[in-house]
DNA sequence: GAAACTTATAGAAGCGCTTCGATAAATCAA
DNA sequence: TTGATTTATCGAAGCGCTTCTATAAGTTTC
């Protein structure tokens, strides 16, 4: 019985004379490699549930030089932003790894990195087989990363060309643009801030492109970029200001995120600017305040939990490569890019 | 150089022919272990540093029957929620692992969890050395995590007599409320949901109690709880709207936490009932979106971080009594009250 | 000044696995 | 038929540590 106190540990030995075979005849039946006949693997299998065996994960780990681990890095601001944004993608890779058999080790990171001082313990003690980088963070930890040769995957933003999951976030701003200038409206003003961030700045591309088409050439006057290092709430309240007091008459304005989007209205609501009426809003993201706010926000939906859960699997595939030491390259390089839906609500 | 591509793994032997020591001694240094006489202690060091060595973490393990693991078990629903209130408390955890050498597995489970089916893979292999449990979780689990006899500590919840951290609700609710009459208030009403959980509970039992000692005996009038397995804003509106056409002409309302607070807020704003004016309302656990509303909510700011710390820190010390075999029972059935803040803001 | 500790170090067993031959029987190619 | 392969199993080495035991020198104790 499972409450029996104090049982022993049990151990691939037991499970062997238990089962009349070997130890190394176990360890196959275990790990699904090499030759055994059904009827042995039957019988092995059979002492195992009877025994109630479980691997340590210790020793297997020694002996077969992995350790079944996948680090997961992520900027501590990032984690506990107040919409689980990279929570929702952590938690797409958390899942995903009960299908691999890895745990995820988290790792958070200061904003202020500091090379060779901060370095997360997963890595200096290189207790992971494959990292998973959520999005921006200090290029020396990339570097770092880099030079450990431990085999990892970005998530939300890109470095030389190593592979990568993102949002299409190109395409997406190209039809949130298209769908507003459909709509009818054409004097359509950008929001944004940290550029630098490959999201923020395809986003900003895609607006570009569709004002294009439409035959706005020039649209700078348009587009206003905040200094701050992430787009959050309070800066889209304040770029709001700089919008309706620039001279421009927006009658849209298309967000790099629902953040920023939502300190937008809060800014109109304030003024006593009428949304959708005199200004359509568009957000990007789709968080979940975007559907509790007035009026809810159109916004651009990003599957979180499936990013999450590709980045393991690519981690996963390159690691299997890397083990059999083939195709690497061919596949290392990939790029995913997953595509986006829009979300029509009250905003436009 | 630390660049070198395919440097070999070094190992406590290299460390010790390189010092001029056994494996032993160079262990008990690293472990501060044991004698070792100041000037060997000096060599192993440095030879330590000079080689770059980095203790392998599953030998460690499997030589001392040890994970150097905790888990953290979590409902995956608590993990998404938009207000990181589980996901600040898990990070405070995160970051205190690093002073005591731990990594953290996360574990999260799904609400509807089945006993047997759905045991996290950290309990069934057994990989952690203790369990952090946060949050209402289900019973059977607790069951599981009991019968395995792996020390644990709860979060923000109560089981039996095992030691837990949580929040001084009772304490919080008595003196939101006592704010609320010191400001003239007197007809002031409680919503909540699913008091099943102790941290709502008392947040309702603080409620009733300053309420008696203001002379309000009954106040089941005042009193509203929603369906909801979980208080969220829509509980809040829905609950504001109960509360506002019951008949009762409450002037404050005390909210079971941010979430709900919000959602009345929201209803109110739509019904144009002028807060403060016409109600004040006060909330529970001080979450960002609490600055950002229009009025900026009073609420009672509770420290997240502040219990994932402790609660490892607690853990720890179980494990190290644990080990010594010693002062078990004094220590494990400690029960730490975290104190709260109540931070006055525009909605009071 | 002999018995009893304390301090210091080395050696070796062993933690529970994986994996590399070794061996041998069964199957295949020609 | 015979050598080459494939299938099946086992034994043992070894992964990199911790920890127990042995040994010896230095220090107390009365």
């Amino acid at each position: 019985m499972s409450n029996t106190k104090s049982k022993k540990k049990v151990t691939i030995k037991d499970v062997a004379s238990h089962a009349n075979a070997s130890m190394s005849t176990v360890s196959m039946v275990v790990n699904g490699k090499g030759y055994v006949s059904d009827e042995k693997r039957k019988d092995i299998l059979s002492s195992i549930r009877e025994l109630e065996y479980v691997p340590s994960t210790s020793a297997r780990n020694l002996a077969s030089n992995r350790t079944n681990n996948i680090g997961f890095i992520l900027r501590e601001s990032h984690f506990t932003l107040s919409e689980p944004f990279y929570t929702r993608i952590f938690l797409g890779t958390e899942f995903e790894s009960k299908n691999h058999n890895f745990y995820v080790l988290l790792a958070t990171v200061t904003d202020d990195y500091q090379k060779g001082m901060d370095t997360p313990r997963l890595l200096k003690e290189r207790n992971v087989d494959g990292i998973i980088i959520a999005g921006k963070v200090n290029q020396d930890l990339l570097m770092e990363v880099e030079d450990s040769g431990i085999p990892f995957v970005l998530v939300d933003y890109q470095y030389k060309s190593y592979p990568c999951i993102t949002v299409d976030n190109l395409n997406a701003g190209i039809e949130a643009v298209r769908y507003l200038i459909e709509k009818g409206h054409s004097e359509i003003a950008f929001i944004g801030a940290d550029l630098s961030h490959p999201s923020i700045s395809a986003r900003l591309e895609g607006y570009q492109l569709s004002m294009l088409k439409a035959g706005y050439k020039d649209t700078s006057h348009l587009i206003f970029i905040g200094e701050d290092q992430f787009p959050t709430l309070q800066t889209g309240y304040d770029l709001a200001g700089k919008v309706f007091t620039s001279g421009e008459k927006p009658t849209a304005v298309f967000c790099a995120n629902d953040a920023m989007a939502l300190g937008l209205m809060k800014y109109a609501e304030q003024k006593k600017i009428k949304i959708p009426e005199e200004v359509a809003v568009i957000g990007f993201d789709d968080v979940e305040g975007a559907k509790f706010s007035s009026p809810q926000l159109t916004t651009v939906r990003v599957f979180k939990e499936q990013i999450g859960e590709l980045a393991l699997q690519h981690l996963a595939q390159l690691l299997e490569d890397d083990f059999k030491n083939d195709t690497k390259y061919e596949r290392s390089n990939h790029m995913l890019k997953i595509p986006t839906q829009l979300v029509i609500r009250e905003s436009t």
